[in-house]
DNA sequence: GAATATTGTGAAAGATTTGTGAAGTATTGT
DNA sequence: ACAATACTTCACAAATCTTTCACAATATTC
């Protein structure tokens, strides 16, 4: 539920700074994930639930502009950039990369939890009225697991509920088959990857106007998106 | 809702956070009271009206799992849990000691009082009626413990009497056979989750025309819906 | 535009879960 | 102690869901 410990993923090259701020985090109530560069940052978004993204601008390899790019491809999580220099913001600015607030270094740790806690009450606000779910025509009720589309309840299956609970409550973000089959059928899983094809194709049918916000992104899997 | 102040009996073995819950919850309309240890909270359960417990899980003495099953014995009131880290719950999910919700520290105000009123909302919701619950031809008497479809009385023993009540008062909401087990049977029964299916059974064919709230959710459990 | 890879779909086999009757166990009342 | 009632367990049939597979449709690459 939306009281879980929210997960903070910390992007960032020197690995005296990642400790410190993961200290920072835990100590808060945050459960904290690491990424030396942004192919490792990638990988751990596609894995993993996060909740939020702190995000180094100067980074060799890849920079926080461009991995923040390429965060946003495949997900909607909130992006925190954590910049040297003030005036660098100007470029995050600049180039509308979708940031959703920076910090300039260094920070104080109240600072940067109060800055943290002000983006997550932002952008999951909505997610904590009553555990239940509302893109447009389609809602969907957690703990009752129930589906309705315009108000007409939609009879789903076991698997078809969690898949599409899942996919909704990760919106934006894309997942291959065996993501979804390791968070939503379990990882000790071992079937073939197509059955999910099979549930989706059932979801699509069952849910009429509610299925377009399920998009099968070619060559990786499927989304939800609103 | 009703406006007479709702008290809310907060436990735990630190006094400043005691006073600072109750700091919040006083501005916010709530009556409170405290106790800094599970043989107060129990004194106090039995003398005073409390609409809703706030426990720490943590405390010296008895934890705060213990107290809680000890409530569970003797009151229905409502428990929601304070956790300092988030992986506790999955011990309180374990022991499945009927709390209602969990707050995970530190939480700001607005999400402690928020949580709050969802539980009361959701338990005392029905109450408020007349002590009985009607849901078309069907109704339950709680204090009486009498149950009529379409005004005729229906006997049922006291474990059916318990289930029809306990699914109806949180209708809307799917349990599973253990949940209910915990909810209903208590915490420390230990028994074949399918006695449960038997229990359904009888009541289905007893309720008759009233028995169509009593749903099967394949694969979870059973809910009862309006 | 042909070859290749990926996704959509219908149907059947396979697996799991639930409903139910009956038998066994515990509890209560006399 | 006995009977009556309630509760639990069990086994099997019935219902339902899940997975697999083959082939069609579609997208991508060369």
């Amino acid at each position: 539920m939306c009281l879980e410990k929210k997960t903070v993923l910390i992007v960032d090259d020197e690995e005296d700074m990642r400790f410190l701020v993961s200290m920072y985090l835990e100590n808060s109530g945050f459960a904290c994930l690491q990424a030396k560069d942004g192919e490792e940052a990638l990988q751990i978004i596609r894995r993993e639930q996060v909740d939020l993204i702190l995000l180094d601008i100067m980074m060799p390899k890849m920079d926080g502009f461009t991995l923040c790019a390429r965060i946003r491809e495949q997900s909607d999580v909130p992006v925190l950039f954590l910049t040297a220099r003030g005036d660098e913001w100007d470029k995050v600015k600049g180039l509308k990369l979708g940031g959703d607030d920076y910090i300039v270094k260094p920070f104080s740790p109240g600072e940067l939890i109060a800055r943290i806690e002000a983006v997550m009450r932002r952008v999951y606000q909505e997610k904590h009225r009553n555990g239940g779910l509302s893109f447009g025509p389609l809602c969907i009720d957690e703990k009752g697991r129930k589906v309705t589309v315009d108000g007409e309840t939609i009879v789903l299956t076991l698997k078809e509920f969690d898949l599409l609970l899942f996919l909704a409550k990760h919106h934006g973000q894309v997942f291959s088959r065996d993501d979804l089959l390791v968070r939503v059928w379990g990882y000790d899983y071992t079937g073939n990857a197509r059955t999910v094809d099979t549930h989706i194709k059932t979801l699509r049918i069952k849910l009429k106007q509610g299925s377009h916000f399920i998009k099968t992104v070619w060559g990786i899997g499927y989304k939800f998106e609103v």
